[in-house]
DNA sequence: TGCAGAATAGAACGAACGTTCGTTTTATTA
DNA sequence: TAATAAAACGAACGTTCGTTCTATTCTGCA
């Protein structure tokens, strides 16, 4: 069991009662195709971006047919969401658990994590552009992107504490500090990357990472 | 001359012949009263979220009569920069040039970004929202946003080039990286706090700085 | 092969959007 | 006070949006 996976859909679901798919294959299918498509347009635009219309365009199909398959404009965002969760945690997550608990788990950690974030430089990222349209809008999409990104906020702080259990770390190191500001450095970088399309960010991210370790190694 | 003005429309403009109102007592109230009551709205729901139907309401005019003193709502947009940025200066950069250059200086900086960052924890930033929402869209808007945050930056950056001057600072210190990781903290802050609804955001925030100034004090 | 049910299409909806236009009201100045 | 210019209005335009119908095509199973 994967340890950012996101509760799925369950039966419980069809108290709402709207005519939904019943999945067959070919309309799984599409429907992975359609997130895929939306995923990809998401990044760019911003869930709230994100519109069925040019969804169905870039899928050659009619604006119904891919509404069809979630129900509500908000069902489809919730499941792009989802979406990227799923690929983040399989890219920066789960590889860097093959690293030993400690530093070079939290190290792997990191570079996959700034790896991922220099494609995204110049795709985008819903957990950052999604946590700003969803700052004070409540549903099911923000309860999504919040679950997400605690989840792997969550994640990364238990490396940090088993940094700190092996000794790799110094033992008065507050844990959620490191978290934090481990969390601050991915930030500003996208910022004064894609934003102020700033030419070092990537340096100046991975030097806040090194003061950061440097501060807190025995 | 304020250090951090941005250059505002000149005659120059008038190449581009649009009928504009020309500038009555009445008609600077009004316009004032509508950017002031733009950027309540745009810094809840950002930029983009901002429409003239709904300023127009919460104004009791006429959309017409709205649209009439900006001619574009890209022209709106871009007003609610300026004054955003009017008072940024006004409220975060001017009071603390009466501190002497130097460590007490920057502190100062610091302490009023801060103030100014807990108030929008609650009613949100459009120096943030705006960042994201005119990531990859190019335009006047996005100009006037990248303006305005590089003249900040850039008077952040002289205090603590003048920090390192007086001696308040190590010689060695790289003044770049420290204002980015300032940057980056309230960033973090403002994510933690306002998306997340973390409590301690704030505390965490104060003692990233410490951290980063026990870093360079000599 | 035929039939049920799922997948998709197509047309239409009401609402909201920015913008334009001609007219009327209000403010400023001669 | 009369003349003039600016400000504000109200209606309409063309789009786009998410969503809801009904009808058609396709698919998988008996």
């Amino acid at each position: 069991m994967p340890a950012l996976s996101i509760v799925k859909n369950t039966a419980s679901e069809d108290v709402v009662f709207k005519r939904r798919p019943k999945n067959s294959v070919k309309g799984q299918q599409t429907k992975a195709a359609i997130v895929d498509a939306a995923l990809g347009l998401a990044t760019h635009i911003g869930l709230e971006g994100l519109s069925i219309g040019v969804l169905a365009e870039r899928m050659q199909m009619s604006k119904s047919g891919v509404f069809a398959h979630f129900g509500s404009r908000e069902e489809l965002q919730v499941s792009v969401v989802r979406e990227y969760h799923a690929r983040f945690e399989d890219e920066v997550f789960q590889p860097a658990m093959q690293a030993p608990r400690g530093l070079p788990r939290l190290r792997a950690l990191f570079n996959n994590w700034m790896e991922r974030t220099a494609i995204e430089i110049d795709q985008g990222c819903i957990y950052i552009s999604g946590a700003i349209e969803f700052e004070d809008r409540e549903g099911p999409v923000r309860e999504a992107l919040v679950t997400s990104m605690t989840l792997w906020l969550t994640a990364l702080n238990r490396a940090v504490v088993q940094a700190l259990e092996t000794g790799d770390l110094r033992p008065d190191t507050d844990a959620s500090q490191v978290t934090f500001e481990m969390h601050g450095l991915i930030l500003t970088l996208h910022y004064q990357a894609r934003f102020m399309r700033s030419a070092d960010a990537m340096t100046r991210g991975r030097t806040s990472f090194e003061h950061l370790l440097a501060r807190c190694l025995p």
